[in-house]
DNA sequence: CGTCTCGTTGAGAGTTTTCAATGTAAGTGG
DNA sequence: CCACTTACATTGAAAACTCTCAACGAGACG
């Protein structure tokens, strides 16, 4: 149940048998099917989550109904609304499930908690916040400079497999595309 | 000349005064003149840097010469190609001044000798770059699902004073606008 | 078998960009 | 300090891109 966790956080930090032992304590795992959400908007975030089983979107709504996703997470990603989770702020995005999924969540308390029972845990999100930013970063840069066709092929240069799995209208979203533009770009790959 | 640094730290964790007598040494002062090069695109970003004074941008240049500015910063900020900071990439964002510049900069080797020595300083990065994240996070969806118009009133909401400070054409580059656009936009606000 | 979800396709509307021209402010060298 | 050049902002018109609305088909699920 924590091999994954533990794999992922080894690739950035390494921990001790005690600091795994540590760690498990910290950690409630939680089951959620399909649809089910794991937060909803306007809730305060309680918990940050590590998928080990499935996938999930967060996702913010427009006024006109329109669904925005801001990030798919599957085994191995962190999910959570983080202003919302560090601040108590009620959450802007809602976290659901595409699939069955499986995660490990720690709560804001056992968060801070962490860092200090496991000190090393500070470092290694500290260079996970640094690497996704570096991504954000990256991101946002594409989604200011580049067509629905050059988006299109560095979303499969990046994620070759991500259309094996995640329906195509949620990963039109994701990169803040219509479906029907997202079907027409592809079209022209084939 | 350290003043603002310590400001900006404690706003989100406390130092003692040996913290700051230890900060000190890890950092060197730097002058920049507009239009100088703090970063190249293609070279390794050597510095992490913190500005006391003046304002940077950073950027990228696409195919057609266009430049794409991710990053406006000024006093308070944090600047740098995060990526090739860490690891030693080779840098994708150049980052220069756009107003004569003080900074106060610190070498890779010093920002892990920093986290060791000052460690709280770990706990201050880990939080800055939540935040940058939160932020990123709303700026992606931002740019995903707002028109140019509802853009326009999100940056003025959020820094008022920004048009008195930067040229027009970098806050449309900022925004993933043409200059034009924004000219357009701006006017419908008069 | 019917319903719901998802993907595709077409046509027209809307938004933003591109290209080009003009005016103004700012910076530079003599 | 002036003349000249360069940088910046504005405006117009046409082109390009993406969205919206609508219809249709295929597959999943109960």
């Amino acid at each position: 149940m924590f091999k994954l966790l533990f794999a992922q956080i080894q690739e950035k930090v390494s921990l001790s048998e005690k600091d795994k032992e540590d760690l498990t304590f910290f950690f409630t795992f939680k089951k959620l099917r399909k649809k089910q959400f794991l937060l909803q908007e306007g809730h305060i975030c309680k918990q940050l989550a590590f998928v080990t089983k499935g996938a999930l979107k967060s996702y913010t709504i427009d006024e006109k109904g329109n669904e925005h996703i801001s990030l798919l997470g599957w085994e191995g990603w962190w999910i959570s609304d983080f202003r919302s989770f560090i601040y108590s702020e009620d959450a802007i995005l809602s976290i659901d499930a595409i699939e069955d999924t499986e995660l490990l969540l720690i709560t804001r308390q056992d968060y801070e908690a962490m860092m200090f029972k496991v000190p090393v845990m500070e470092r290694y999100f500290r260079i996970l916040y640094q690497n996704s930013l570096a991504t954000k970063d990256r991101r946002l840069i594409s989604s200011n400079t580049y067509t629905a066709e050059e988006k299109y092929r560095q979303l499969i240069e990046s994620y070759p497999q991500i259309l094996q799995r995640i329906p195509q209208h949620l990963i039109a979203s994701y990169m803040g595309l219509t479906p029907e533009t997202f079907s027409r770009v592809k079209k022209k790959f084939l």
